[in-house]
DNA sequence: TTTCATTTTTAGGCTTGCCTAAAAAACTGT
DNA sequence: ACAGTTTTTTAGGCAAGCCTAAAAATGAAA
């Protein structure tokens, strides 16, 4: 088992991210914007993930990760999504809380934790923001989701993950009194602006703009 | 808040370990001898942590923590020992596993984290391996623990925490069914070599070596 | 007190991970 | 196709944290 920085581990992570939506490889430049650092150290870095066979590089054609590579970065999104169920679930965080303390919890190095983890909070398929956690070996859950956006009028649905995961906007959920689970129906739908009147189940009935209606998964259940 | 790097936290915390008990300055070899590691390093070390004031430096004469880095390194022992409980408490691992886990969650920072933790394991005030638990402002209960080695015979006592922490001394402990709790009867003391013949009440006779005994910290229950 | 062993510090050097500035390569539009 | 822009790489440098070897300070014993 090869041991890396905590440093590697997160370029591989970054890496992992940029290339896990659209198979391109991924662009010095992205990858220097992920981690705020400059494209100089992301050269850097890159060569060294390649000399130790983690990434697949091609001077100035961007890189790929290699099979090992993206098991170590699949491992790491588990470790990290594993720990943010951890807090939310058992130490009552709230979920726009967590990211920051997962991504240091996810450097811990111990197989067993990980493992024990898991079982600790009963194999949990999806983190806190509803996105898939792998399991043991790298294999996760799809999401049946579609975009709120997507729906039209008595169309119902529960809320299963957020497409964005910035402070700001989970804050703004949780005005709203909306979070994973919630429960509504589609009241109306304003072409004009592409917001949406929906109403929540037991409860009030609120006004999306388009924004949010695009950064918000759900499950239709009617 | 200052923020420390894993290393200079090291530091701290073996300064700390050496001084918490004889109230003399920590030498450089003694400190080298803990994080295995040069003499040449632990200088180098020193001088940058008199620098940020967390602890007392005078050349050849050995160093000992300011107040602040008193404080800092009892918040890490805090950490340190709290993830202990959670590992074992929650993540079921035997009390022999858990320190090196523990060594890399002490330093995740975030105090909200600790205190969550802190009141999820409900204030514990000993780890597992019996030692004292800092609460948030760094007082810690005392122990009214005694050797093992000090009781006579007929002397009833309970084992709550043990001298030296080794992997080797927690597994013979396992194998001699021997754990924080264990309640047991002094039988016999051999004054030839301080081996002591003991009863575990509900159990079997097991006769302890004087090495052992003085490894184990008991509090007489009669 | 002087010598000798031990402890501690200094000096110089290494890797990691970052930086800026400049050079080189790759794309873009006409 | 070629000029200009953007992206990427190279070059050189810096701080942290470690190393070894050598020098200096300390202290113990004769």
């Amino acid at each position: 088992m090869e041991v890396l920085t905590q440093a590697e581990e997160n370029y591989l992570k970054a890496v992992f991210k940029i290339t896990e939506n659209d198979d391109k490889a991924a662009s010095t430049n992205a990858i220097a914007a992920m981690m705020s650092t400059s494209a100089a150290s992301v050269t850097d870095m890159l060569k060294r993930l390649a000399g130790k066979g983690l990434l697949h590089y091609e001077k100035h054609r961007g890189v790929v990760l290699s099979e090992r590579g993206g098991e170590l970065a699949t491992n790491l999104v588990r470790k990290h999504r594993l720990w943010e169920v951890f807090l939310v679930k058992m130490l009552d965080f709230s979920w726009d809380k967590v990211h920051d303390i997962a991504e240091q919890l996810e450097h811990v190095q111990s197989d067993e934790l990980v493992e024990r983890l898991d079982g600790f909070l009963d194999r949990p398929q999806f983190d806190p923001h509803g996105d898939p956690i792998p399991d043991a070996n790298g294999k996760m859950a799809m999401r049946k989701q579609i975009l709120l956006s997507s729906l039209d009028p008595k169309d119902q649905a529960v809320l299963v993950g957020v497409q964005e995961s910035t402070n700001t906007f989970l804050q703004y959920l949780d005005k709203l009194k909306l979070s994973l689970g919630t429960k509504l129906q589609v009241v109306e739908r304003f072409e004009y602006d592409g917001s949406m009147k929906i109403v929540l189940i037991g409860g009030e009935e609120i006004t999306l703009s388009h924004k949010v209606c695009e950064n918000l998964f759900v499950q239709k259940t009617k």
